[in-house]
DNA sequence: AAGTGTGTTAATTTTATGTTAATTTTTGAT
DNA sequence: ATCAAAAATTAACATAAAATTAACACACTT
């Protein structure tokens, strides 16, 4: 299964240090940070599933720092929920208005915050999209865009384009991709990930991937 | 926009009265239920989205209640928030076990219920009757127009069909159809998907439905 | 100029799917 | 309980699409 990160927002370490410790148990993966700013920092270079956010923080608060980060890219693919010791209806209002998906009274009790992400990551449907320069590729959909045009890609095509593209600027070998694709003990020779390389390119645009010659193909973040 | 329909069991008609005059302010379509018992019959035939259910009831209480629906068809569509003046853990912890998606405390705020409600239906994919394009599917009468015309399906072919176009665009694999219709201890050659793909082609149309090869089918939301 | 690695195209092989018909199972009526 | 009809399932074969290979061209290095 796939690894589910959070990323943890409040002003109080002693909170940050709390839910960390139980979500921990529980194999996720957790990102801290001690205000708002730095929240989207994390958010961006994260990318979590789930963010924890208090409300009440110093300079930005949780209900700005969600607007802001509801304004970012991918951030329809993370749920937002807020912690708060102030359970006055507007602040849960303006939450929710802010994109929230839920409101967390504090103290938290740790099991009930567990069951309540493990409720909702049942109910989220997988997305895995992921957006770079001009190039989407959404894997459930097993569709891959181009300046949201839709590209016609096979099985094969498809599978070698996600693996470069969800790690750009790492080189690939021709017999790391035979073996990630493929398989360890399918044997093709490498000329055909040359072919199928081609007819990508034929389709993204020849310099999305390059070739590094004696060492392989990487596809390029800018 | 679709109807969300909102199924409310609840033993004291005050509170049903209550929650039902704040919802239906808000376009939704309301049904009641004022025991355990008569929530699950209505939930048969009424088939809601959303359900808001009472944990302390006399007989069948809220927690039983909700395990017993989970174990019916299409509970899985069927997103289901508890309310309680109790908020104690135990009893949200068994909640969140028995299926629930939320916990709500009384008394119940109207304004943060409907907020609640529609940061939940945002994230929910769409179920019961949806229309795409000329395509039209319906749940309860278990069945599919194209056009508006009446089409002929068998119960297997109006699954695979719901089951495509309630997620249109996403790729199914046929051992994924056959786990989701057939159920995973259910052995039937892949060969069978096809079968019932050309049928259900025959009827809705050729192009609806595109076979990515190598993975398996999709519904095609335009 | 020879050698190496890659690009490109076309030919070939393999595979997945479409399709039809035959068989088995289920359903529903009497 | 029996039978007929409908539906589900399988089997067999045809076909289209994709994967794979082979062959050759080209660029770059030494």
């Amino acid at each position: 299964m796939k690894l589910v990160k959070i990323l943890l927002i409040d002003d109080e370490p002693d909170i940050l240090e709390f839910l960390e410790y139980n979500l921990l148990q529980h194999d996720f993966v957790v990102e801290k940070a001690k205000n708002g700013l730095e929240g989207i920092e994390k958010f961006k270079s994260f990318q979590p599933d789930i963010i924890l956010i208090d409300v009440m923080m110093p300079k930005l608060n949780g209900i700005e720092t969600c607007e802001k980060i509801k304004t970012l890219d991918n951030s329809d693919n993370c749920i937002i929920l807020f912690l708060s010791a102030r359970n006055e209806e507007f602040t849960q209002i303006a939450a929710y208005d802010a994109g929230a998906h839920d409101f967390i009274n504090k103290p938290v009790k740790p099991k009930i915050l567990i069951k309540k992400i493990l409720a909702i990551l049942k109910q989220k449907q997988p997305t895995t999209i992921t957006t770079k320069n001009e190039i989407r590729v959404d894997k459930p959909k097993h569709q891959a865009y181009v300046n949201d045009e839709k590209i016609k890609l096979t099985k094969t095509q498809f599978e070698i384009l996600f693996l470069l593209f969800t790690h750009s600027d790492i080189v690939f070998s021709r017999e790391k991709i035979i073996k990630e694709i493929w398989g360890s003990d399918y044997y093709i020779t490498t000329r055909n990930v040359d072919v199928q390389i081609r007819k990508i390119r034929k389709e993204i645009g020849q310099e999305k991937i390059t070739t590094i010659k004696g060492v392989g193909y990487k596809f390029n973040s800018q």
